[in-house]
DNA sequence: CTCCGTTATTTTTTATAAAAAATAACGCTA
DNA sequence: TAGCGTTATTTTTTATAAAAAATAACGGAG
């Protein structure tokens, strides 16, 4: 049996440059478990310097901090989440699974009688 | 002033492949108004090569014929939309539409108060 | 049969994005 | 002071995507 059609939705929010997606969301979950961007960056299969960009253009963009970053000490230092950032990080989800369930709907209708194959 | 944030959705069919989205849906639409697909792409700044694969991809994916396509004859030949590629863009158009106009609702109960700036 | 302007297809080149690597800095510990 | 594990930043390399180029085929007109 040959998959059916279906349909993505992505949700990106922009300023001049791109300031929060899905791929950010995703790596600031990841911080906010390890407390570590090295990790959490590895975790995704993505380069540290990668995942450094994003967040910095985030902040830029945004024009507060996502992420609280600290270097050296005990344990090398480490990135935590920041009110603010996990604020943005909950509106996002919210915003984007209630944005789902309505496009889901839409998909029905428009294309829910779609032949599979 | 600064811009003020914004959201930018995208909708893409998919099955294995990607099957329809934005790009594809502009490209038809310009091969509909001049006939050609070299015509098209070249208004979109695209190569044709791209547009060709493009819609070749699409229609292997869909299942069904996007455009008719003749090469050859008195003016060369050229492109046009089948009745099924014309459903297709319609539904795309619509579906995108009022999924945008959802989108946009649910961005203000959101994020409507950010501060721009 | 040759010319024309298109589509069809593959190959080569270029541009862009991401990854990888290398180095510095940080600040605590011992 | 040296070592540790992190973040910070730049540079180099690699991978991917797109563009460009080249060639063939098509089929009607002259």
């Amino acid at each position: 049996m040959q998959q059916k059609l279906y349909c993505k939705m992505t949700l990106r929010l922009w300023k001049e440059e791109k300031a929060f997606g899905p791929g950010l969301l995703c790596l600031l979950q990841w911080i906010e478990q390890y407390g570590s961007m090295q990790k959490a960056a590895s975790q995704m299969g993505l380069a540290y310097s990668k995942a450094w960009k994003m967040i910095k253009t985030a902040e830029k963009e945004l024009g507060f901090a996502l992420t609280e970053r600290t270097s050296g000490g005990k344990n090398g230092g480490g990135s935590r989440i920041t009110p603010q950032g996990k604020e943005m990080m909950q509106k996002y989800i919210a915003f984007s699974k209630e944005a789902q369930m309505q496009v889901n709907v839409l998909y029905q209708k428009y294309f829910g009688n779609e032949v599979e194959g």
